[in-house]
DNA sequence: TCCATTAGTAGCGAGTCGAAACTATTGCAA
DNA sequence: TTGCAATAGTTTCGACTCGCTACTAATGGA
């Protein structure tokens, strides 16, 4: 049973993400590159081809496909095309689209001005609600590598039983697109 | 400060609202259309101007003029110019318009699958987080007429102090754009 | 070797979006 | 009363999104 109380959460969720993407970049970045370039920004270096911006936010290649060139004119992500697989390109981030990326938004600040206890049930609140939401639609969680049921802990740096590679340290705190919850 | 808790809440948000615009529906009508029905079907008759849709999404009113006349060819709301401010129209929705509003979306469901505590929890958070980012843009709530400083209860009905009418059952539940919680 | 699959791109049409210019109406103040 | 300034909404412009349907190139399995 649906009630007006998850109606409610649903309204708020869109409307705090239209808010926050209707903030001071515009005019620089739509939101649709906003939230390319930000995932780029976090994603490793076998999470950065168009498909996985597709499917990390739930767009299309094609619709993809252009916003990244749109990034790319900008000077904020370069192309790489791959050795193994010449038909695939990971994008990486500029110094320029990283600050741009990282950038305060309003929305962080109003979230930052909560009460621990409060950002900790946000958290796991949210966190709930898009494993149950991937679950019905099928798509993938594209959480953090060192959270991966693949990773394993070597130092401060780890090793992927899934691609079979070694992991520097700062590549466990970025999203994998095969990650899959422990 | 700002951690990367905040980040990842924020990425949460946005996310979840994305994967939730990217549904079924799309095809049929896209976000910003959505959005705009979602308002309409919830607000009150004060409070269903192209500016006050606006003010609500964080738009602009030529945008919104245009998602408003789409919106009205798809037969989904009509347009009513009002007496007494020959500048000002609002726009009704229609029973189509109501069932596609009201259709079963995903993230509703997700959200129903959590436990009590924790849609509580959720709800608290958010309108927290919102209610703080409306203070540092200068937004209004457009909260429930019912939950106004200016709203009277008076049985199952009300009245407002602000507009000074009379207010219906049904529309003490519905947004208003003049809403300041009490 | 052949062909299905996969990764990415191109072009189309409807529509968003912000900005600026424009019309009509209203309200205030001298 | 006249005269503006403010307000509500629309229009137009250019850049871009978005889903779609083709399309190319590379890959990989039978």
């Amino acid at each position: 049973m649906i009630t007006h109380h998850h109606n409610q959460i649903r309204a708020l969720i869109e409307r705090l993400a239209r808010l926050s993407e209707s903030e001071d970049w515009a005019g620089e970045l739509n939101p649709a590159q906003m939230a390319a370039l930000s995932y780029l920004s976090n994603a490793n270096r076998f999470s950065r081809a168009p498909s996985h911006v597709a499917a990390f936010s739930g767009s299309t290649r094609g619709t993809v496909s252009q916003t990244l060139r749109a990034l790319e004119r900008k000077g904020l992500v370069t192309e790489a095309r791959s050795q193994n697989d010449r038909r695939s390109i990971s994008y990486s981030v500029t110094a320029e689209g990283r600050d741009l990326a990282m950038s305060g938004k309003a929305l962080d600040k109003a979230i930052a001005s909560l009460p621990p206890d409060r950002v900790q049930a946000l958290e796991q609140g949210l966190g709930d609600v898009l494993r149950t939401l991937l679950a019905v639609q099928g798509g993938r969680s594209f959480g953090l590598c060192r959270l991966c049921r693949h990773h394993e802990r070597r130092g401060s740096a780890g090793y992927c039983h899934l691609l079979k590679v070694d992991l520097e340290p700062a590549e466990t705190d970025q999203i994998c697109h095969e990650q899959e919850p422990a």
